[in-house]
DNA sequence: CTAAGTGCAAAATGTTTGCATACTT
DNA sequence: AAGTATGCAAACATTTTGCACTTAG
């Protein structure tokens, strides 16, 4: 594998030390730069926006894109993960907007039943199931 | 069900003829824009996106993320899939782009599963799922 | 007559880009 | 030294919003 990353910099290590330290959790950029900017850390927007991509290209980290509007999400996955065979799926909670994510092997049943019932291969990392979250129910 | 249009206005008429009659394929709201301007036809962009979320929520047309840069995209599916009462699920294939649809009392054990484990309820009108269709997987 | 929808232009949002400077190797 | 990354600010594209006006029921 060809990795896009050439120089071993400053922001690229505390980027991917955060992603990691934060991993099971969706972040976007703008939570990047906020923690950085909370930490005291500089380092640029431009410059997070161009190492996530960095880091998904080299399959580090998943990128999400729930709705057009609202920011993607990264999380951190490391390198091995795809062997791990931890799938995660993805709630979108449309009144609050709250992003619920399961790693859930219960959840298998549902591929299970798109693939033996309907020959449909699901992808979870495209996936996002829309409805409305256990808090805004109450209402 | 409570759909969300009261009115029966010209701008909604056409948005939806338009959409029908180009059904099976992806419009953006700037298609939208751009096939009336064409057309001679006065229709505000506000109110292009104002109506695409209205038929969204009534579950006419669905909506599409594709990318957070690149616009959402809307297909028609009309709305003769849930017309009894009975709500149907879509598989999208993400190679051919093949819209399915599938009845809902075959999947009804994902709403169950996502209800009971995780109090979540499940908008299957919203609700997408992504995957590889049995032709494409054939390759 | 009233509630709902429209259209415009302006704002908001998230992301990308140009370019001069700084850093890695 | 050469190539790459950074940071800022400006550019960008898409989508949303405020508000006065129009229209459907």
């Amino acid at each position: 594998m060809d990795s896009h990353i050439k120089y071993k910099t400053r922001q690229r290590e505390i980027l991917l030390k955060y992603l990691e330290s934060v991993s099971g959790k969706h972040i976007t950029a703008g939570d990047v730069c906020e923690f950085f900017r909370e930490q005291g850390v500089s380092i640029g927007q431009a410059t997070v926006y161009r190492q996530l991509e960095n880091l998904v290209d080299d399959g580090v980290v998943n990128k999400y894109n729930i709705d057009s509007n609202s920011p993607a999400c990264f999380e951190y996955i490391g390198s091995d993960c795809h062997a791990g065979g931890q799938v995660c799926f993805h709630c979108k909670c449309e009144k609050c907007g709250k992003l619920i994510h399961l790693h859930c092997d219960e959840l298998a049943c549902i591929s299970d039943h798109l693939y033996k019932e309907h020959r449909f291969r699901l992808d979870p990392l495209r996936t996002v199931f829309y409805g409305i979250c256990e808090d805004c129910a109450e209402e």
